[in-house]
DNA sequence: ACTGCTTTGTGATTGAGATCACAGATGCCT
DNA sequence: AGGCATCTGTGATCTCAATCACAAAGCAGT
């Protein structure tokens, strides 16, 4: 996997606090910019660590998870080629409060925690689209409190279905198709709910016609599952 | 209840991205505050509701719900005297993302976007504070996500008791003192269990000696609470 | 094609906690 | 003081989803 100038320039423009700075200063960022390969289920990012990097995906996807005592793993969200990740600590200079994963090999660019706040938080329109983006992450946070906190089953893995056909999907003449490998597995620890659970309620949901597998690998959810 | 000039600027001095500004700049502020009553049970800003003010309270308590779609509250948060709110909608001009209902009788001061733009956010170090702000928001939003997540009835009640002695304790010789009126209903819908559950846990919590009532009003965590 | 790992499907069992249902307490109002 | 409303305590049920337990299906590597 090649990283070039065009990709960088692709990246920034996919990140509003990057979008907003000159070319010069685009420049600037560039040449310090670290690029790394992991490997499948390599961790990135451990829980509890130091705030050291901002990373960016240049290929394959990564997961945000959390493990409780029980050593259960509640995946928080997953990333994917141009999004980005680490901002937290590199913006409050506190330890990551989340585990990131590879959920396959990857390329990641990275950038260390001083030149991020020497090139990036010196400008102000940069501060103002972080100030957005941390909103939004807020937002989500809240949103998926009120599903974590009352919902049943179903509805918990409804929602993380929605969550995800929002993050990764293309619209097609019978619905959305989620474009990322999701298993059952993934859709549970997002959900909150048992790999079993979540197991039947896909088959339901599949028998209601509200949603198929398209190769046996993506899922499409029909405009039915939309229509509660 | 009279706000004057002295009570806003320690208001001021207690909320980071204030007591950055300059005597001058908070004068401006001050003059463009509006104080207004609300009674207990009250609703201050509704859910959906479009950015108007950011508030600070005067006196009294406030409580951050949401309600969801079978009508069970779920509490996010009380902010009391001296603590602020209505942040989020302001700083990205979306809607409120949560109902905010008076716990007491109220008064609360508060500043209308465009004047909240104009007067703090033109100003970087302010801007830097409230991304500290947003972040640990974010942090308690997801070790909240954690909780609900996995964690069992038990887990759930003592974790919403340490949230509270964080931002209500007192400490004491016999461990800390929750400073507010907490009911089971309030516990329950903060650690997202029902009633009864609620109190069956407290009444064991205080049979093991781990808590205790003062004034069959406030909780005291004993040292004993703390050590698991 | 054979071996072994991961994923999926589905029954059976179990259990934690929601719900229902009161009764007694505690406040709060006039 | 007396009356109403809100809280609290605790049993008895009931239900949803976790857990246990396999078998079958996919898939990946050699």
């Amino acid at each position: 996997m090649k990283f070039n100038s065009e990709d960088f320039f692709k990246i920034c423009n996919g990140i509003p606090f990057l979008a907003c700075l000159s070319p010069r200063e685009l420049s600037d960022i560039e040449s310090v910019v670290i690029v790394k390969k992991f490997y499948k289920n390599q961790i990135i990012v451990l829980e509890e660590e130091e705030a050291a990097y901002f990373y960016f995906i240049i290929s394959g996807k990564v997961k945000v998870i959390h493990y409780n005592e029980a050593g259960k793993e509640l995946m928080l969200a997953i990333h994917k080629r141009y999004d980005y990740f680490g901002e937290m600590s590199i913006l409050d200079g506190k330890t990551s409060p989340a585990t990131i994963v590879a959920m396959d090999d990857c390329t990641i660019g990275f950038i260390t925690r001083s030149n991020f706040v020497k090139l990036v938080m010196s400008n102000e329109k940069s501060l103002q689209k972080i100030i957005a983006l941390l909103c939004s992450r807020l937002r989500d946070a809240w949103s998926m409190l009120n599903i974590l906190g009352f919902a049943e089953a179903g509805e918990k893995v409804r929602a993380a279905l929605k969550i995800f056909s929002q993050k990764f999907g293309t619209p097609e003449k019978n619905g959305i198709i989620i474009n990322i490998k999701l298993t059952h597995k993934d859709l549970a620890n997002f959900a909150a709910v048992s790999r079993e659970t979540a197991s039947r309620i896909i088959s339901s949901l599949m028998k209601a016609g509200e949603i198929e597998m398209i190769d046996n690998k993506y899922f499409l959810l029909k405009h039915s599952f939309f229509n509660k």
